[in-house]
DNA sequence: ATCGCTCATGAAATCAATTTCATTAGCATA
DNA sequence: TATGCTAATGAAATTGATTTCATGAGCGAT
């Protein structure tokens, strides 16, 4: 069964297609009579415009295109809810690319997504947060941004010169080692994610200033690099824990990482928080569901999101923008975290 | 800057636009001499031939729509990345849409990816799979499906005469249960979902009929209702654990539930699996992350995704297809479940 | 020399909308 | 009555690709 078209509608409706494209826009005075004897048709027929066409024309497609390392990490169905949430009333409909393993991927659906004229790019890289990432990429990416607007979401790539949403990690991890310290905690430990994530170097730098600024003694065998996974914060945890002079407390790179500290912490038999405190970052749903429930810092995913588009929809009108909009994370205080005790069981 | 055209290369290459378009499709010879200047002057310009255009005539557009409920549910994600990487080899884009909270959007959407011209719809419905869904719904999904391909995900609308992929949640279930009765169990309970809900509706038939296969009384108060939350589990959970005669096991309707449920009897000073068993439904990722690990049947989201997205290619392929894609589930054993103990300590 | 074939290419039509420009009718004003 | 204005409409151009049809060149066979 073929589609109907403005043509087929015009015909039956002994008028021109210009004026059928004016009902269906109301874009100029059309006959009242003209207007319900269109609309009728196209109401029998029932009728859909191509937007292909009409983007064709029009030259903008009322698409974003959101790039994302991995859908299946609760933390980026947040940003993306927000996003969707923001753009929603603007009609906006969302394309989504996950580089899932596949980092070589990045640029093809940079490319897939400059062919299908999508209005605007949401990037959330994870090659690009590499600390070595090769210039190349970072290049390329620049400039896509060139040919249509682009925002960078928790992407720390300071000097592109792109425009850029992010999460301030630094000021997020101070706030959870200030909370560690202030009830208390001297021997604090933090298990990161690969040592090669800029995301990892940030938080490394904010917990030594917070512990040197504090007065305590930085021990570095209490730092230790990490994948982001539950696995990691469990292995980490462990070996943490066969130490002789070990922390009383855990700071970890993020909420996957703080569940695995939780898991090895209790299969040792330690209780949290009563013998040892740990604290995540990024609060993702299932922060509140572990038992016990997760004190973390809030990276605020929805609100990454709904800005981006915020900030993308002022870069497609042309607006001035800044070139950084850093959201304040908050410190979000649950059940992993207590004051020290003096009953160190192990 | 203007973006570059198939006239605007032909023009510098001194071919025609045909020619151009030869090169770009490798659909007719070209003269290697020609070929090489054409790229050439493409390569200049960073040349991206424009989608829509192409659409416009082909009428396919590569790209597949995918409508679910929530995003942010982790059981959805995996869906979706089941679907994605199942289209990549065929270079398929996805539209993602979620209807979280807003039932009356599904139809909105439904028309948009219409105007689109998508050339499948991937429909995991929220409202289509209430039981007292209107009619008018229904309808209007079919009428989609006759212009676009479509499969329903995990829908239970039997005679509608949609082509559907789903998990087989009465065989789960009656894993779930079988599995809590060969381990000694007598006194199972159930906390399902909202009950105008299907799948609450099949799970509790599936409930009932293996209670009863195995010889087992059937206590209708341990059937509870509700909401398919952590926090449904948390309250249901302490509601059962008020009853005089309580339940050993738990079957629950799915993770979310059986991970409120935990949550719960933890809180009464009960141990799981120690003192009483819980068993979930869905297998989320979380769910092997959850102290103790749940127990649950899998419903193999991943493959979900890629059957739904295989089915739909034969559909587009018009080849005949089967109505109904059923999965087997699995049960998974984890941490949740043990034995019964006669040492019900409360 | 002529026929027939393949290779390489171009002109023009096509897809389904929007938009510009022109035209007509009807009415008020001078 | 002539002029000017607005409302309503249509014809045709436009958007950026693909595709069909036509044409010419080059080459081997007869």
């Amino acid at each position: 069964m073929k589609q109907v078209t403005v043509y087929d509608i015009a015909k039956e409706a002994k008028v021109s297609v210009a004026t059928v494209s004016r009902v269906l826009n109301d874009t100029a005075p059309v006959r009242a009579s003209t207007r319900e004897k269109v609309e009728a048709i196209m109401q029998k027929y029932q009728f859909q415009p191509n937007a292909n066409a009409r983007s064709l024309l029009k030259k903008e497609t009322g698409i974003i295109g959101v790039i994302l390392p991995d859908i299946t990490n609760p933390f980026f169905p947040e940003v993306f809810s927000g996003a969707e949430q923001e753009g929603r009333e603007f009609g906006h409909t969302f394309f989504l690319c996950n580089t899932i393993g596949l980092h070589d991927k990045e640029s093809e659906f940079l490319t897939m997504m400059q062919e299908k004229r999508v209005d605007g790019i949401i990037f959330m890289g994870g090659r690009i947060n590499l600390k070595d990432c090769k210039p190349a990429l970072i290049q390329e990416v620049v400039e896509h941004a060139q040919k249509i607007p682009l925002v960078l979401v928790n992407g720390n790539l300071k000097d592109s010169g792109l425009t850029r949403v992010i999460t301030d990690e630094y000021a997020g991890t101070v706030l959870a080692v200030k909370h560690l310290i202030d009830i208390g905690h001297t021997k604090i430990g933090f298990i990161g994610g690969e040592s090669h994530m800029s995301t990892t170097a940030v938080k490394i730098r904010a917990y030594k200033k917070t512990i040197k600024d504090a007065g305590l003694q930085l021990h570095e065998e209490w730092i230790l690099p990490g994948s982001f996974s539950v696995d990691s914060g469990r292995e980490q945890m462990e070996a943490l824990l066969k130490l002789t002079d070990k922390p009383t407390a855990v700071c970890c790179v993020n909420d996957f990482t703080a569940i695995g500290a939780i898991k090895a912490a209790v299969e040792q038999g330690l209780r949290v928080p009563d013998d040892i405190s740990i604290v995540g970052f990024d609060d993702i749903p299932l922060a509140h569901h572990v038992i016990p429930e997760l004190t973390t810092v809030s990276q605020q995913a929805n609100s990454l999101g709904r800005t981006a588009v915020r900030v993308l929809r002022e870069l497609m009108s042309k607006e001035k923008v800044k070139k950084v909009y850093s959201l304040e994370p908050e410190l979000v205080i649950r059940q992993s975290t207590a004051p020290v005790t003096d009953g160190y069981k192990i």
